[in-house]
Formats: C-alpha cells, structure tokens, sequence
RNA sequence: GGAGAGGUGGCUGAGUGGUUGAAAGCGGCGGUCUCGAAAACCGUUAUAGGGGCAACUCUAUCGAGGGUUCGAAUCCCUCCUUCUCCGCCA
C-alpha cells in the first residue's frame, strides 16, 4: 500500500503518477478527507486520554491516602465514555481508509515509458535469432502427444482443462529444468528454499494479492487458506514483521513451487495445452534490498532471469512495460517472453518486478538504518520479484524450437547433466 | 481429535489492579582506564502515531481482538500460536 503520508502531503503528485496508469483520482481525494477527519479523531482522543490519565493518577493517590475520589471517579467515567466513542469512530475511519488504499496501486517510477495499455509497451532487448526450419514445426501439444512426453487429455480428466500431466521424458526434463534453474540461480546468489504452497490470508494481504485479486486465488473456505498464485507470496512472508540488519541486505531467496490460478475471466482464452494453465511450476527469485539500491537489484535480477534463457539458447526478447500494464504492487517491470514458432508469437515467461516498499508497509518489513549521527532508524525495505523462470510457456519454446524433421526433440547441452538423456 | 502448560523489549527473564514502557541479566552503542586490546567501571540503548523550527511533549503498544474498571501486562471471554502427553496418520 501506499503511504498515507505522501497523499496527506502530496496528493496532487500521487493523483499525477496515477493518472499515468489510468487511475481516477477520486479515490485518492476520498482517502485525502478521510485521513483529515482521521487526525482530528486522533487529536481529540488523545487529548481525553491525557486527561484521562492524570487523573487516574489523582485518583490513585487519593486512594493510597484513604481519600475521598468520588467525584474524580465519575468524572472520568464520562471521560472514558467519550473516549469509547471517539475510537469507535476512529477505528471505522482506519478501517475506510485501508478499503481504499487496498485498491490503490504502486506509484510508477519515473523511468517507465508512458503508455495507456500493452500496445505502448517497450521493447528493449531481443536475444538471438529465429531459426529457419525445413518443414513446418509442431506446436508443443501435438509433439508431447506423439512422443508420449505431455497428456493433457488426461489431465484434464483428473482435474479438468487447465492441467497438465507430464510423463516418461517430459516429466524428467521438467525436473531437469527446474533442478537447473536452482542451480544457476544458487550461483547467482540467491538462498534455495522451500516454502508452504498454502498461506495464510494475512500473507496474502502481505503480498497485496488480496483482497484486489481475491477472485483470481484457489481459497480453501475451511481453514481459511489461499494457494500460492506465486513462490513471491511465501518467500515475501518469510520476513513479515521482522526489522532486519541493514548489513544483511540484500537478501536474496530462490525458490521453487507450483503455482495457482484460477485464471477466472480468461476462460477460452489460450486455452491449448500449456498456453493458460492453473498449475506451473516456476522458480521465482525475490530480494530484499534497501532503497538506494532498488533499481539496480531490478536490472541484476532481470540479467539473473535472462541468463537462464541464454544458456537454454532460447530466443527471448525483454519489453519494459508502460504505465498503464506494470502490475499493481510494482513500480517499475520487465517482461520477458520467449518465441513460439507453432503459434508465431511471443510468450510471457518471466516478469521482473520492483515493488519498491509497497509490499513492504503492508507485510511490516523493514530495516535498521544506522543514521549519520549515530540514531539508528527503521525503514521499509525495498521487495523485488522476478520469475527465473516459469517452466510451461517456456518448455513450449523449448519443445518447439528443438524439434527435429524427424519429429524429435534436442535437449539442450546444459539440461544434458539433469535429464540424463540427450534426445526425445 | 483429546488433555495440559506457555506466549512480556534484540535475547534470557521478573512482574497478579494505581508514577510499570515495564526490574535484573546478556547483547548493542558511547565513554573512563590502556601504547592497544581484554577485564573492570560509568552512561546509554523499543516501536508506531500526533503536536512543535527545535529542545521536547502527548498517545498507544507486554501474542491478537473484545469485555470489566476512574485506571489492566496483571481480572473475564474469544481467537491465534508454541511446547508436552495421548489418539490417528504420510
């Protein structure tokens, strides 16, 4: 979420940066009122407080000395009344003010290109060139099918559409890849973890996927859980409510999960094979970083991402997306989307995010900042999220590009050590 | 699922209704001593919010949320969570 105090000072900036992302400024004016009705609230609560207070220290010392406080005492039960009503207000206040700033996205950086929606989006690096074939390649469903490697047909039987079996070869270079991702993504630094794939709607909240998105989440109504859309839910909470050492930062975490969505609204929409799916496998990196440094981690991780595909030997091209198509908790994001020959278009296969501290304020992580003059601070940490990488939409491309005239696939050289194998 | 015991500051741990935002110890930071270090000694050391140019000041916070009371870390209720034992189980 946003912080309070930059719309209480500065609304007409924030109003601005919004606008660049198609927001209305209305719901910034509401949260502007709200917070001036919030402060007087404050002021007159706490001044009875005050009050309050001393003289229960009056009171009590009457007590002590077997005196009279009958009248001090109900005098203050009035007080108290007052009081009860104030902060029944001032909590309905907060609790207004939250439903709109839980609605309100990152503020974008200045850095990212205007645009009202992914036709503006920039293309700022392509990697690799686009192989000529002999024959008309199979797209990744008819392969998988003829080499017995994918069988969405039963998947679907066992869940229904959206889900994938993987099987024999596929389902060992599934795991090759994910196995090299990790690997790779260790020796850049990033600590492996595991994590839960079901969280808490706390964590949830934490990560801003709820409750804006909450119809896009698998809940489980019964214990109140939320499978994971991404490992970024579960590895952002690791430190929710802890004040790190600013020596420790940054922090970085890879991890590998299966990953959720519901994917309501897109029904019939990319619906073949691994196109659109409610379950993917996806390594995903996070940092934890201090501000100064934010942008910087942005590029590292998005070079962290893209050298996957470069070892692959996948033909990528990274676009920075504009104002009005960066994700609601980011500031500033890279796509990174792999060419597909059988469909002839490009796939989104990893998105690099800067959410800056708007996560951050929201999961209370922050830092130890050691001031000039010796004070020490506490700050919001900087959160940043990449996919390094999502496997489906890239195993597409991998499939595709790696077939062979006879119908084959060629595994890449460095998956060579996982799979054990050298052909399909 | 059943029974029981806990959750207090960076950590350990006191505190059962009134100067307790919270003893003590450890740790951290600053200083004295020292050529330097250790030890010893002295001082200092929570977070958030409001007001003030500032010194400073006020309010809240002892797992969370309610309640009782003039006043709650302390009493009552609900929830969460950790541990121990029993049952079930990958």
């Amino acid at each position: 979420m946003l912080d309070i105090k930059i719309i209480r000072e500065n609304a007409d900036l924030v109003k601005g940066r919004l606008a660049l992302r198609g927001e209305e400024p209305s719901k910034i004016d509401k949260v502007f009122s709200l917070d001036k009705s919030r402060l007087d609230l404050i002021k007159r609560s706490e001044k009875l407080k005050e009050l309050r207070n001393s003289v229960s220290d009056e009171i009590a010392v009457l007590k002590r000395g077997k005196q009279n406080a009958d009248d001090k005492i109900a005098e203050m039960k009035k007080v108290s009344d007052e009081i009860k009503l104030l902060d029944e207000e001032l909590k309905n206040t907060d609790r207004e003010i939250d439903q709109y700033l839980s609605y309100i996205p990152n503020l974008p950086h200045e850095s990212v290109p205007e645009g009202r929606s992914q036709d503006e989006n920039v293309e700022v690096k392509i990697w690799g060139e686009r192989k000529e074939f002999s024959f008309t390649p199979l797209d990744h469903v008819e392969l998988g099918k003829r080499l017995d490697i994918l069988d969405f047909e039963r998947a679907a039987k066992i869940s229904g559409s959206g889900f994938a079996l993987y099987k024999g070869k596929g389902a060992r270079l599934e795991r090759a890849l994910i196995n090299f991702m990790l690997e790779e993504q260790g020796k850049n630094g990033y600590r492996e973890v595991i994590t839960p794939v079901l969280v808490s709607r706390r964590s949830m909240e934490a990560a801003e996927k709820v409750p804006k998105f909450e119809e896009d989440m698998y809940y489980m109504e019964k214990d109140d859980l939320f499978a994971i859309p991404t490992a970024e839910v579960s590895i952002l909470n690791i430190h929710r409510d802890e004040i790190l050492k600013s020596e420790e930062l940054p922090l970085k975490y890879c991890g590998f999960t299966n990953c959720f969505r519901r994917e309501a609204g897109s029904y019939g929409k990319d619906t073949k094979g691994f196109l659109r799916v409610h379950q993917f496998n996806k390594v995903e990196l996070i940092t934890f970083c201090e501000p100064e440094s934010s942008y910087e981690e942005l590029e590292k991780m998005l070079s962290h991402a893209c050298g996957i595909l470069e070892k692959l030997g996948v033909h990528y091209r990274v676009i920075e997306l504009c104002t009005g198509d960066i994700g609601f908790a980011a500031s500033k994001c890279y796509d990174i989307e792999v060419w597909s020959y059988a469909e002839n278009k490009w796939l989104e296969a990893s998105s690099v995010s800067n959410c800056t501290d708007f996560q951050s304020r929201r999961a209370m992580a922050r830092y130890r900042k050691t001031a000039y003059n010796g004070k020490s601070k506490t700050e919001f940490v900087h959160i940043l999220n990449g996919s390094g990488l999502a496997t489906s939409r890239l195993m597409v491309a991998l499939l595709e590009a790696n077939q062979t005239a006879e119908g084959n696939i060629k595994v890449p050289e460095v998956l060579r050590p996982f799979t054990g194998f050298e052909l399909i």
